[in-house]
DNA sequence: CTCCGGACATCGAATCGTTCTAAGTTAGGC
DNA sequence: GCCTAACTTAGAACGATTCGATGTCCGGAG
């Protein structure tokens, strides 16, 4: 696919220098920044950007479908520039998240109770290498 | 499984008036409550019980193992007395939370990346029979 | 080229869920 | 019945996010 910046030129959406440096910093494999992570990034490249336009631009992406955003356990929504189906596979100690492909599970008839499902979410917990070896537990 | 007040017993816990209106807030099938609405709950049983009580007595609860901590797409924490492996049904309209049983999808080798896997959360996104009818698209 | 209107960005205040702190209350072993 | 640790409380503090008021920029009409 194409990149995040061109897409959003194609949309006509206009392409201001914050919304490009916000939009750069959300390109890459395995990208699962929290708002306050893009505002850093962001900030790096134009130090004048705000906090408010990241958070206003971050959910324009979302509600475009450019971006997806994530609810991760420790309550910062997290946001995700693959929006192709996909899984993702967590460490429970450190946070860091990437994307894995799963086959979706699918939930029998007699379990919908009536709902329309649309989708399915996958989330597999584990240690990352760094987090096995520096803290076996705790 | 014993209801959750008499495990706590049997553990020795000091079972308070507050605690005990706090437990018994979370008891039923399919229950899936954030801080408030069990603070709510409790305070129906006994109106001087404290916000901050809530707090802490659910947070020892998870700690115990005696409820698990679900992060919401909506912000809040749910907090579920259903302690047994099991996956979720959730309205994206208004946030409705059922149990259901699906097998659980594994992660092949070759996607672990070097992961120690611990588990696997799953959930499906739907729209329950309520959100269907009244509010076909929005 | 200049002006205008709307889209955009900014700052700080406000809000929301949650945790912390300091002080008061209670339970139960002695 | 006392003493102490455990518990509860109200409200302040906190971090993440949203809101509101104000100021700036941009692109098209004239
Ligand atoms: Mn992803
Ligand atoms: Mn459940
Ligand atoms: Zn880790
Ligand atoms: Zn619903």
């Amino acid at each position: 696919m194409e990149p995040l910046v061109v897409r959003l030129r194609d949309r006509g959406w206009r392409l201001t220098a914050q919304r490009r440096v916000i939009a750069e910093a959300m390109t890459g494999e395995h990208t699962h920044l929290a708002a306050d992570e893009v505002f850093e990034r962001a900030r790096a490249a134009l130090p004048e950007v705000s906090r408010a336009t990241v958070y206003n631009t971050l959910n324009q992406l979302v509600a475009m479908g450019e971006l997806l955003e994530i609810s991760h356990a420790d309550g910062r929504k997290r946001y995700d520039p693959n929006v192709a189906e996909h899984h993702h596979l967590v460490c429970v100690r450190c946070g860091d998240m990437l994307d894995v492909e799963a086959d979706d599970p699918d939930l029998p008839d007699h379990q919908q109770h009536g709902f329309e499902v649309l989708g399915v979410e996958v989330t597999f917990w584990a240690y990352c290498p760094d987090c096995v070896r520096t803290g076996a537990n705790a």
